[in-house]
DNA sequence: TAAAAATACTCCATAGGTATTTTAT
DNA sequence: ATAAAATACCTATGGAGTATTTTTA
C-alpha cells in the first residue's frame, strides 16, 4: 500500500528543515499547505511524524525512522527524471544543405552564432 | 526536479502491466484514468514512454530505463509505509483487572481466544 | 511579544467516471 | 469484429491561498 505521495514528498522536505515556513519556502507554497499535507500523511498513516511541543518541531522517533527510509525514493525519482529530461538535449543537431549556401550564408554567420 | 508522482506512480504499475486496462484494474481506477495519468506524465517530460503502433503496446527505450530507474523508489516506499504502519500493531495489550474476576471470568475463556 | 503552527473558509486544479470514438489485430 | 487506447464531457476531490487564531519560546 502507498501513501498519499504529494503528502509524502512534503513530509521529506518538511523533515529535513524541521519547520514547516521554511519547507513552504523551499516547495514554493504557503506554510498552512505543509500544515495540511502532514496532517493528511499522519492521518493516513495512523502515526504521528511530528513532535509540536515545547523544543518546538521535532520528529518523533517514527517519523525519524520514516524519513530515514523514504529519503532515498525522492533521490532516486529525482535522478531518474534528470537522466530522462537530459536525453536528447545533447543530441547533435544535423543539418543538410547545399554546399554553395552553406559556404556563401552559414559559414560567415556560425562564428557570432 | 521531481514529475507529478501520482501520474509517476501510474507509469510504474503501467509499465509492468504493458496494458492500460490491466493496470487500472489493479489500481482500481478506469483505463481512460490510466491514459490521461500517462499523458500527463509524458507531456511533463516532454518524453514518449510509450509506443502505441503495431504489436499493441510497448515501452519506448527511454521508458524502459526510466522503469528500471523508477521501480525501486516505489518499493522503497512501500516497505517504509508497510513499517510504520505496522509500528504498535504488535505492541503487547495491557490490561489491569480484579484477581478473582481473572481467575474466575478470563483464565477460563483465554484458550477459545 | 514575536515567530511558527493550526484552523476556517474559499477557490482552483487535478483526478476520476461515463459515454463514445479511434485504432489495430 | 473485437479489444484496447484515446478523447470529450462532466463531476468530485484534493491542494493551495488569505485571513485569523492558537501556541510556545
Amino acid at each position: 500500500m502507498l501513501p498519499p505521495l504529494n503528502p509524502l514528498h512534503v513530509f521529506d522536505v518538511a523533515a529535513r528543515h524541521l519547520n514547516f515556513t521554511s519547507a513552504a519556502a523551499e516547495l514554493r507554497v504557503t506554510q498552512p499547505a505543509i500544515s495540511r499535507q502532514i496532517n493528511t500523511l499522519e492521518s493516513f498513516l495512523g502515526v504521528r511524524l511530528f513532535e509540536r511541543d515545547k523544543h518546538g518541531l521535532r520528529l518523533t522517533s517514527e517519523g525519524e525512522e520514516f524519513q530515514r527510509q523514504i529519503a532515498p525514493a525522492f533521490r532516486i525519482i529525482a535522478n531518474a527524471t534528470a537522466s530522462i529530461t537530459a536525453t536528447g538535449k545533447a543530441e547533435p543537431l544535423k543539418i543538410r544543405l547545399y554546399t554553395t549556401f552553406a559556404a556563401k550564408w552559414l559559414i560567415p554567420r556560425l562564428p557570432s552564432f
